[in-house]
DNA sequence: TTGATTATGATAGTGATTATCAAATTCAAA
DNA sequence: TTTGAATTTGATAATCACTATCATAATCAA
């Protein structure tokens, strides 16, 4: 429950920038860590604030940019405008199965898609770099 | 003129919403479908000036909107925060293939890939609705 | 301990989109 | 054809998520 790994990447990360240690930052991405849910910026502000409530949205903003830089966490744009970051350090790769009635999402990968779009870009003289795909239905519960 | 199918289809649907006939949305719906390119609301906005330079930046969303509900244009969001209008209308369903270097994208098509998604959708107990796949690479070009 | 450098939080600014509103336009009814 | 209630418009204000600015505070190598 501490995290040491991540830690460590992030300290890393933040020596060979050049940057300084914060304890703000810290903070920020334990918390970030501590929950496996989607979060946006104004949500992780929200909780973050709980632990150190003078922590101001601008530092959450710069660092977790710092956190998508250094492979801890990455931007997540489901279909609407929002953004939203996850976990990225020791996540495999996986896409989103987006439910249209209740939002709620599941993680999904499907090795044989991933390879067609490696055959499919390809084929187009693309050299592919990464994919995001979302898919919209209505999931189990809410068929009822 | 062009586009009568698509004129009708919006008249049906500006009468079945009560809604009132007006000059500036055939300027702009006529300026949509005279281009294939995938515009931002202000590239419209551009365009439409040149036909119509009173035409303000709110009637064009407006219109757009109206666009999308008819089932004439659909939003497009790539990767970062633009949104986009594409033709809906007479329009197979296709992804996109995006050059990371220049902006440049390619429209493709796999039927495999479409009849995957749906049987992972199914194996996760959902109705699959519909789904955006981008792809990110490096274009032909950009290799060079 | 020092002091150059970086980090912070408050706040101003930005860009895209939406809301507001008075004036113009549409269109069904007279 | 005129009328007038309802809708549309363009200008502009407001909003929202995010970034830039800046004075002050914290960090850390020397
Ligand atoms: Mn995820
Ligand atoms: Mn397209
Ligand atoms: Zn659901
Ligand atoms: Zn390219």
């Amino acid at each position: 429950m501490a995290f040491e790994e991540e830690q460590k990447i992030f300290d890393s990360f933040v020596r060979e920038k050049g940057l300084k240690h914060s304890a703000q930052r810290i903070d920020i991405l334990l918390t970030f860590l501590k929950t496996e849910k989607h979060l946006t910026a104004d949500e992780l502000h929200t909780l973050v604030k709980k632990k150190n409530p003078a922590i101001g949205i601008a530092t959450v903003y710069r660092t977790l940019k710092l956190l998508c830089e250094s492979g801890l966490s990455s931007e997540l744009r489901l279909g609407d405008g929002s953004v939203r970051y996850e976990h990225f350090y020791g996540h495999e790769h996986h896409d989103h199965l987006v439910c249209i009635k209740c939002g709620n999402f599941t993680e999904v990968l499907d090795t044989e898609i991933e390879k067609l779009q490696e055959r499919l870009a390809r084929k187009e003289g693309f050299t592919l770099q990464g994919h995001k795909l979302l898919m919209y239905g209505v999931c189990k519960k809410c068929k009822g």
